[in-house]
DNA sequence: GAGAACTCCAAACGATCGGTTGGAGAGACG
DNA sequence: CGTCTCTCCAACCGATCGTTTGGAGTTCTC
């Protein structure tokens, strides 16, 4: 059998993400991880540090480009509910990038590859600034956060959607995704076409 | 010493909602919960099973009166802005809340207490048609599910506000809830003129 | 007031945790 | 080919995990 160290790492990557985003930092065990990468433990001690820094690195490699290719196409506010909405289609073939997101939020001080992510995140609000003619700096942040919240809450206070939406409540959750996704993208369209 | 069973209880509720709140259920150990209500960790078993058990309780306990008290007052667009802020502050005064939601959320199946809870958040949707004419019963639902989603998201995805605000970001996180509440009480109630 | 019933705790339980070690095998270089 | 380096793993480590036990002390019942 060859060697294969890119593809170890990666492994480890793919597994930690799976599993953080299943179960957490703390609710993750190495055990559990090393399995799913079919890889041995020790090797994330090899190629991380511990537990924490491939934590880290997976929260990096992930989340890094969470806004990456979700760009506005388009001018005005029908524009951002369909940029919304395609948000909410990149989590839903993706789930673990949401849970993710919430696991960091919950079980860490500061965001990881925070540069990075400011970085992007300052870019797209100036888009969005020219898509919404009119709309100030610190105004265009505070809607690019709620888009994402709406958005990503779906995925990451799930129980709350449990509980709150029951009329035409199917008993698919496919279903349930499609409604709140269509509600989603009203909203939005009506967040920026109040500007 | 005499005995205090109901008070022996309540702290243990207490310190569950603490360590719950701070670390989540994978992330709390029995030594630092008993340690921190002051009560043995055996007294845990007795009065909930288990630590599960103990979960439970804490989030029936904390979650199930999540929505009491706060009603929309008046009628009209701004009613309801005034009343995600009433929300926000509440968020503030007890962010434990907030994180609870998080973690039932990403650690649990299903929520605690559903049938209550439910049951509250139908009336307060219903309630929310009284003061906005003319909103369905679905949609109702589904501004509900969004206001409580943003207000919730400033306390679970906070990394995220993190990333994304950097406009005018004093050092003083303070500062950045009052912008927060100024800019989600504006936004919700773009989202109930919307109807 | 004797004994049953209950509260509470210190100490200990086996299991499992994150992390480490020693060595077997595969490439690199002469 | 010999040797040195690097990858990878099985087995192990002390610490800590959630849970249980035995018993001392407190209230209830008759």
């Amino acid at each position: 059998m060859a060697w294969d160290t890119a593809g170890t790492r990666r492994r480890l990557l793919d597994a930690g993400a799976r599993q953080f985003a299943a179960r957490g930092f703390a609710g993750t065990t190495m055990d559990a991880l090393s399995r799913d990468a079919g890889v041995n433990k020790e090797r994330v001690y090899a190629y991380f540090g511990d537990k924490r820094g491939l934590f880290g690195a997976v929260l990096a490699d992930r989340l890094g480009g969470l806004l990456d290719g979700a760009q506005v196409e388009g001018t005005g506010p029908a524009a951002v509910g369909a940029w919304a909405g395609e948000l909410f289609d990149r989590y839903r073939r993706t789930p673990d990038l949401a849970r993710l997101l919430a696991w960091e939020s919950l079980e860490l001080d500061e965001a990881a590859s925070a540069d990075h992510r400011a970085a992007t995140c300052r870019d797209r609000a100036t888009h969005l600034r020219a898509v919404l003619p009119g709309l100030d700096a610190a105004r265009a942040q505070h809607l690019l956060l709620s888009v994402v919240t709406l958005v990503t809450g779906w995925w990451t206070l799930a129980r709350l959607g449990d509980v709150v939406l029951t009329a035409g409540a199917g008993a698919d959750p496919d279903d349930a995704a499609d409604a709140r996704r269509a509600a989603l993208v009203a909203q939005v369209e009506a967040l920026a076409r109040a500007t």
